[in-house]
DNA sequence: GCCCGTTATGATATCTTTTTCATATCGCTT
DNA sequence: AAGCGATATGAAAAAGATATCATAACGGGC
């Protein structure tokens, strides 16, 4: 099953310097400080090196300092590991996603209510923040 | 000057059955209801009736009931009115966007202080929600 | 009947974003 | 020296989003 209909959601983005940063780039740089590696970060969601590698730059472009430092060389030689300026911006991100998370539910269950194909059994779809 | 550093700012879309709606396709669907038309709507918001009619047709997929009476026929006889369901759906809109602006200010606040190109003067920037 | 100004939609073109393929460099291991 | 696995980029192809052009149907006014 394709899973079309889905249940109604709300995403907040940050916009800084012309860069967008949502839930994505935010776990791909969690996941690059969990992996300590761009690429491994990359294969556990599922996209290549060149478009993590990509979005990082993108996301990197809005800040006046460094995300991660990296690294060059392999076998456990290379790598990334997040700055503290990375690390406290998915700490911040995340406080403000439940903050905002926590105040939608109103409209989230106004949608549900108005919303085409309304199903009552909503369970498996991904919940959106 | 093209104003290429902005303030930092946040944005908040819904996802609705597919479909995503945000600032724009409200701030449509409102002036619609205030010209009571969706062509003139789409003049005043710099687009052509293609796109304007596309948007509202998009969104409209996502709710069970329509949100925009119209008729045809010109010089003061066509146009097109919202339905309850639409005008509640951007006084909810608006109401959790403003929500969402007032508990942002701590995230946004960091923001400014960590971004690239940091300007003192910020002023004629367009704000974010 | 013709024109004007609507809604409604098809078809095509252009522009933007995303994906894919390719290559270079680095640093360690063997 | 060769190979592996990592960062770092270039370039082109594919896919998507947006814009443009065209046309139909409608309904009143002239």
């Amino acid at each position: 099953m394709t899973q079309i209909e889905k249940n109604p959601g709300v995403r907040t983005k940050l916009f800084v310097a012309n860069e967008t940063i949502g839930v994505g780039k935010i776990k791909l740089l969690r996941l690059v400080g969990e992996t300590g590696s761009i690429s491994a970060a990359a294969r556990q969601m599922g996209m290549n090196y060149r478009r993590a590698w990509f979005l990082i730059d993108s996301m990197q472009s809005g800040f006046a300092e460094p995300l991660l430092l990296t690294e060059r060389g392999g076998k456990g030689r290379g790598g990334a590991s997040l700055t503290p300026l990375a690390t406290e911006l998915i700490s911040r991100y995340e406080t403000h996603a439940s903050l905002i998370a926590s105040q939608s539910s109103d409209i989230l269950d106004w949608l549900r209510s108005v919303q085409s194909n309304y199903s009552s059994d909503a369970s498996g779809s991904d919940p959106k923040v």
